[in-house]
DNA sequence: GATAGATACCTTAAACCCTGAGGTATGTCA
DNA sequence: TGACATACCTCAGGGTTTAAGGTATCTATC
């Protein structure tokens, strides 16, 4: 019923975006990353382990992901990081974010002219 | 075959951003709307109709629209704007989506160094 | 050595949104 | 008459995020 969002809306899919951006630059494990997602976003954004850890696993069964198991002390911890493959879909959906934040910049700034895509 | 455009990720809550926006800057009807959100977006969006009625319905009920009927011909045209309340939430959206390309921009701008916010 | 809290991983039900397909009906044009 | 665009509407389904919970290890304090 009460739906407290911690996360504003506008967010479908840029869960992937984000961990394939901060993997990319560092491999991380899957709790550090949690809290990377809050502080390099300026806390924009504050998503949760129940969509983080599945995320992780399906990027990673989908080959964008691999992951690489390391001990400490007597704790496990996966470590992930970016494939060829994740690599290029980073840049895919990039190329989407960019696409979508000028497509609404165009709307929000009175698009009474349409100027033609550069697409 | 008309390229048949599927919508981009990246965009849960955007359809209500754009149609309060459309409406804001001049009232409509829904199928006007459909093709507006197409073409002032600069082709980057695509909503259906079974995505925008739905929304008109639920924005009128929480008082953010209201629709008048225009008799064209024979036919009824339902034209929707907003209401205080609506720009109220259209300036709220805003700065909702302004805070989301924000904290995306941070991330995928190479966040070497986070600056602990202010807390 | 007991307790508490942070760390680290994981799963699940529910809620939410958009898609895609379908339905109804009117206007226009050939 | 038929085809097509206009104009409204609904619904099942799939995908995503949330909120809540579970397990286990490490560290600190008392």
């Amino acid at each position: 019923m009460t739906a407290k969002r911690t996360n504003p809306d506008f967010l479908n899919g840029v869960p992937e975006l984000l961990i394939l951006q901060l993997l990319d630059r560092r491999p991380q494990y899957g709790y550090e990353l949690v809290k990377a997602i809050r502080t390099s976003s300026g806390e924009a954004f504050a998503f949760g382990e129940g969509c983080v850890y599945p995320l992780l696993h399906r990027l990673e069964a989908e080959g964008l992901l691999v992951s690489e198991q390391r001990k400490v002390g007597n704790r496990t911890r996966f470590v992930y990081s970016t494939t060829a493959a994740g690599r290029a879909r980073l840049a895919d959906s990039r190329a989407v974010w960019e696409q979508v934040a000028t497509g609404i910049r165009a709307v929000l700034q009175g698009g009474a002219h349409e100027r033609p895509a550069v697409v």
